[in-house]
DNA sequence: ATATTTGCAAAAGGTTTGCAAGACG
DNA sequence: CGTCTTGCAAACCTTTTGCAAATAT
């Protein structure tokens, strides 16, 4: 765990419990979103007296330090990863394997004078995220993907 | 409740019933998205005898013949509003009142290339979701707005 | 020493499933 | 009529809350 990590929670009045540094332990070292229940699942295998009640905890202390964020899912559910870029970015999951890639410059600030313009809105958000295939998963399903129904 | 939703209904072996016009018609009469909570809530009040299971089946079919559509919320919560554009379209949301938009061009092809490029994905959909204040709400707001903390 | 944090148990939502009764076509 | 649909109950899953015991600082 980097010391960024541990320095915004100390800042911040949290304190540093090993319940804590597992989680984002598990976080920091996975490349795919994890749900709270893997997360879970994976910082149970080091630390079985562990509660999903902290996991929970944990993710919405983390997620307030802005040391990890959300993904949407489609189906409703959430799941987390580490912050890596520090400012405003995006995610692309891929639809296969569950990889995700941040970028950064989402160049819809156009987009939104013009949606502004049209709708009379005051835009204050935006939630963008692409799904696709990951270069890895392209070359497997091109092999053996199976015909969509 | 229109004719094609009632001939899309029936195209696709859907049985016309009164639980189904019932939701169709609280969707189709409000500006905002609803909960399928909300939805069971306003549908009851002339339908005391409709379930809420039926409602979430009902929502599930409507989806599926693309008459309804489903708005992300942050919280990870869904809820519904009937599909107005029949193609490719996005949703803009007031973050004080709820009143949804739709807009069709959402010109972000060139992004996805961009982004397809940058991270070797073959991009295969997007979410893409404005919050703001509606027109409405901007003045309401610019009168009596609380400070944000 | 003390305020924070943890873990358990239980509650609270939201959503799904099994099944018998009912209704559309 | 036969099949699809409904509504109930109960199961399921995720997330939240209350509280006493444990712990980081």
């Amino acid at each position: 765990m980097s010391n960024r990590m541990i320095s915004s929670l100390k800042v911040h009045g949290y304190k540093l419990t090993p319940q804590r540094r597992a989680v984002l332990d598990i976080i920091a070292s996975s490349r795919d979103h994890l749900t709270p229940s893997e997360i879970f699942a994976r910082v149970r295998e080091h630390r079985p007296a562990i509660g999903i009640v902290t996991i929970y905890r944990t993710l919405d202390v983390l997620t307030d330090l802005d040391l990890i964020c959300r993904v949407h899912g489609e189906d409703g559910c959430h799941s987390y990863l580490m912050r890596r870029p520090s400012g405003h970015h995006h995610h692309i999951v891929c639809s296969n394997c569950g990889t995700v890639v941040d970028f950064m410059k989402c160049d819809i600030e156009a987009l939104e004078r013009k949606i502004s313009r049209q709708t009379g809105f005051k835009i204050q958000s935006h939630l963008l995220e692409f799904e696709g295939l990951c270069h890895r998963c392209q070359v497997v399903a091109g092999a053996a993907a199976p015909r969509p129904a």
